[in-house]
RNA sequence: GGAGAGAUGGCAGAGUGGUCGAAUGCGCCGGAUUCGAAAUCCGGUUUACAGCUUGCUGUAACGGGGGUUCGAAUCCCCCUCUCUCCGCCA
């Protein structure tokens, strides 16, 4: 959510800024409802310190066993006109916060502008990409293969995008989780959250997933959601609190199931394990003090990049621009990893700044000790990484030309000391 | 699932229709005392929003929503959540 604050000063501004991203606001619009908005709070508010200054004189005139019957005549007089005022205003500030709860966050100064993906641009390159002899095969052959992997029990158990795994790939899904949180809880410094993975409307419009995003979410009977990432439990974890100073920044880390409904994305990625209604992640969670927030994200994105770096997966970094930047995000890196099938990088990480955008959503605040009021914080957060997708990559940048696949250094630990998943037999 | 109790400020906990944003205690901040500290004493200490002379004034908020009333933390209705006991259960 914007400030508020900020459209009453410079609404032209922010509709400037929105334009980047592709979003038109309706400023004349927004103006009548403000000024509308205007009048009748002040009318309203002096019709309410009235009624309150009459009624007290009720009481005390009642206290002394006076007659109070010409006041109350009085204050009687006003009281529809009061009625309806209060009506009317809950009304235009309903509507108000109905149109900025579906305003994007601003993009900062540092992000391209741009109208789609491809207008991202790249950052930073790192790894070598590996020549196959043969032209490398997929992930789903690979994994059928080995009969290791199987679509179309996941589909007879559930439908179409879940995926059944089993032996070695099943282990080696489990073991990249392990790695990626010691990872981050024993050299990056995160604290490991285990948190719900159904939450309350509240918390999805905390992190911006409500109101607009309603059909990409799995919603139950009871009103509850399927989280689509850690992000929204994880966050909303400082919702409606004011956080002492001396404890930011905090850092978060989780390991989660995520729920997409994948709306909008039929015929897209409908081969293998990319895209999936239900896949594995490790997320990680900043909040930070505002003048923080930037410094944070790198820091972030290269806690995500250190996951592929030890486990020798070739990625590049590439910064969103303007008009592909996510609802609540001021700036996106993407971590896009190598799949040799593919022949192109593909996203493994996406790690974002919200500034105060999620923060205002949450009255999520800090205070410095320092008089005045508590100021609201800034929060961020990046995979790290997709598990699903990490794993298709091994398959694919690891893959053997007898069929098996090579398990990385990295992950030998966690996989009892085994080097490779073996050819099948 | 059955029976009962409850939800008030950072915490504990009073308050059953009127000058209550709310006693008291704890905590926290400032000051006094002290060589310094503890103890003690004094003062301060919620948040959101609005208006304008930016410091004041006003409005709202006692789990959430609705109602009664001139006036609601207090009365009525609905919802949510928490706790205790019993049952069931990973």
């Amino acid at each position: 959510m914007l400030d508020i604050q900020l459209l009453r000063k410079d609404l032209a501004g922010v509709a400037q800024r929105l334009a980047t991203r592709g979003v038109t606001l309706d400023t004349a619009r927004i103006e009548a409802l403000e000024a509308e908005r205007k009048a009748i709070q002040t009318r309203t508010q002096d019709l309410q310190a009235r009624r309150n200054q009459l009624s007290k004189q009720i009481g005390m005139a009642k206290g002394k066993g006076e007659d109070a019957s010409a006041l109350m005549t009085e204050v009687n007089a006003a009281g529809d006109e009061l009625k309806a005022s209060e009506d009317r205003l809950a009304g235009i500030q309903d509507d108000l916060s109905a149109q900025l709860m579906v305003i994007p966050n601003l993009p900062h100064e540092s992000v391209p502008v741009g109208k789609d993906e491809k207008d991202n641009a790249e950052v930073r390159r790192w790894g070598e990409i590996r020549e196959f002899p043969l032209p490398p095969r997929d992930h789903v052959e690979i994994g059928e293969d080995l009969q290791l992997l199987d679509f179309p029990t996941a589909v007879k158990i559930a439908t179409s995008r879940f995926v059944l795994m089993r032996g070695d790939l099943a282990r080696m899904h489990r073991a990249l989780a392990q790695f990626m949180l010691d990872t981050h809880t024993q050299e990056h410094g995160y604290t490991e959250v285990y948190v719900p993975y159904l939450v309350n409307a509240d918390s999805m419009r905390g992190t911006g997933q409500l109101p607009k995003f309603e059909e990409d979410l799995f919603k139950l009977s009871n009103g509850m959601y399927l989280i689509p990432t850690a992000e929204v439990p994880v966050t909303n974890i400082v919702r409606d609190e004011i956080i002492a100073a001396e404890l930011l920044p905090i850092k978060l880390v989780a390991h989660t199931p995520c729920f997409r409904s994948e709306a909008g994305s039929y015929g897209k990625d409908t081969r293998g394990m990319i895209r999936q209604h239900q896949f594995d992640k490790v997320e990680m969670v900043q909040m930070v003090r505002p003048e923080q927030s930037y410094a944070a994200l790198e820091e972030l994105t290269g806690h995500a990049e250190n996951i592929l770096k030890k486990l020798e997966l070739p990625y590049r970094v590439v910064s969103l621009c303007t008009g592909d930047l996510g609802f609540s995000s001021a700036k996106t890196y993407d971590l896009e990893v190598w799949l040799p099938a593919q022949n192109t990088y593909r996203e493994i990480s996406s790690c974002s700044n919200f500034e105060a955008f999620q923060a205002r959503r949450m009255q999520a605040r800090y205070r410095d000790g320092k008089p005045g009021k508590p100021e609201l914080i800034h929060t961020l957060n990046g995979s790290g990484l997709a598990v699903g997708r990490t794993l298709v990559a091994i398959m694919e940048n690891y893959q053997r030309e007898d069929g098996g696949i090579d398990i990385p250094e990295a992950l030998q630990p966690y996989m009892g000391g085994k080097t490779r998943i073996p050819a099948a037999g």
